[in-house]
DNA sequence: AGTGCAAACTAACGCTAGTTAGTTTTTTTG
DNA sequence: CAAAAAAACTAACTAGCGTTAGTTTGCACT
């Protein structure tokens, strides 16, 4: 069932105008599944948003199920890059948790469906991300426990409360993106202009100032 | 092909004699509403996990729509019910924001299904809730902000950031019991066991502190 | 006993979902 | 410019969805 994508491994040189269709579908099909989840979304919503016929869609994937892991797939590898990158150098200093927040908010700013994804994903118990979060999610989280109790971190909090600050931090980063729709509907704050998104990063700068105290 | 992992043996949710019909019914549809949404639950699932037919549920509710309104209602009347209490108290003191996190998470521990409810209509940008949200929580919500600017938080944020602090203390608490579920799967580690949200709950309240600084 | 009614059942409907087959159009390529 | 490949189309299928109609069961009450 779930192909494990064989790569999109195209003969030498990909088709530019077929690539072009593929990207609007996973454009249109991201934007149906993070707003409406796996089983909310139907194709012929996606098809329609594209200007297809639903059967054109299976010129481009296979099924509904490996359209949805492709648009995981393409959405999270730079947030993934990003996240392990800065685990990988490892972090000693506050700046650097300061760094990854601003780059985080920088990349979820300009793809906010990612955030409300991986929250739809969080709530089916991640039955459909599994095969990602196994292979980068649970290293990157387990990395950054680990990293947190010798970081700033850890002169602030207790080892065993290492965790929830490190849950809170991801909470307070990711609802943010997955409550703008709603915010914004009720009472009619824009949470996602370019001068709120830099009003919640240096929030979120000082939010990490006040947790991690600098030595 | 939406692949429902786990076919259901029977009914999970057991006869109990006192309960009524529509209760189990409510518990079942509860339970699979919050961990797959509206459009993932169907109504053979709830169905089979009380151990009915299908047109048996029309008996008690009369359409999907309305049993999933049903299943709002009944849930977060009680917590709505404590925040509004809260806020027409009024409070001036970080002992008053202490207490009702205390209070929310004690109902949210035995009834955590609400907070994945919650966050399933806000990523949805809460269409379906939008009754619920327009008579309840939307003043609420408006009461949160007006009380946190002239309440302790004001003496550490300016009025600008008001809200972002509240957002944050909504997003750590509600995406702790989202979460749960995937973290569970995760790592092994279960965050709804009495110790663990003992220790979420001090967690918050050292969070309270450290976001309200006592005068 | 027998009536009445709520609540369970069986059966089946119309609709829409994802998917496939087969055909035509468009694009690439030698 | 013709052949081949890719990608669009039409048509139709199967399966499952929510829902309805009509019937039977079980229990309360004279």
């Amino acid at each position: 069932m779930t192909t494990t994508p064989v790569s999109f491994a195209l003969p030498t040189v990909p088709l530019r105008k077929g690539e072009s269709t593929a990207q609007r579908i996973l454009d249109a099909a991201e934007a149906l599944f993070s707003e409406r989840g796996f089983s909310g979304t139907t194709l012929r919503d996606v098809a329609a948003r594209v200007g297809l016929r639903i059967p054109s869609l299976y010129n481009h994937f296979a099924s509904k199920e490996s359209l949805y892991a492709a648009v995981l797939e393409r959405g999270f590898g730079p947030v993934l890059g990003v996240l392990s990158d800065f685990l990988d150098e490892g972090s000693e200093s506050r700046g650097d948790a300061t760094r990854v927040v601003e780059r985080v908010m920088a990349l979820l700013g300009q793809r906010p469906n990612l955030a409300r994804l991986v929250v739809h994903e969080t709530l089916s118990g991640g039955q459909r991300l599994t095969p990602l979060l196994r292979n980068w999610i649970a290293p990157i989280f387990a990395r950054a426990h680990e990293m947190a109790e010798t970081g700033p971190a850890a002169r602030r909090w207790d080892a065993e409360r290492i965790p929830l600050v490190v849950l809170a931090m991801y909470h307070v980063v990711v609802g943010y993106f997955a409550i703008a729709p709603l915010y914004l509907e009720l009472n009619g704050s824009n949470l996602m202009t370019t001068s709120a998104l830099a009003r919640q990063t240096e929030f979120l700068k000082e939010l990490v100032a006040t947790l991690f105290p600098e030595e």
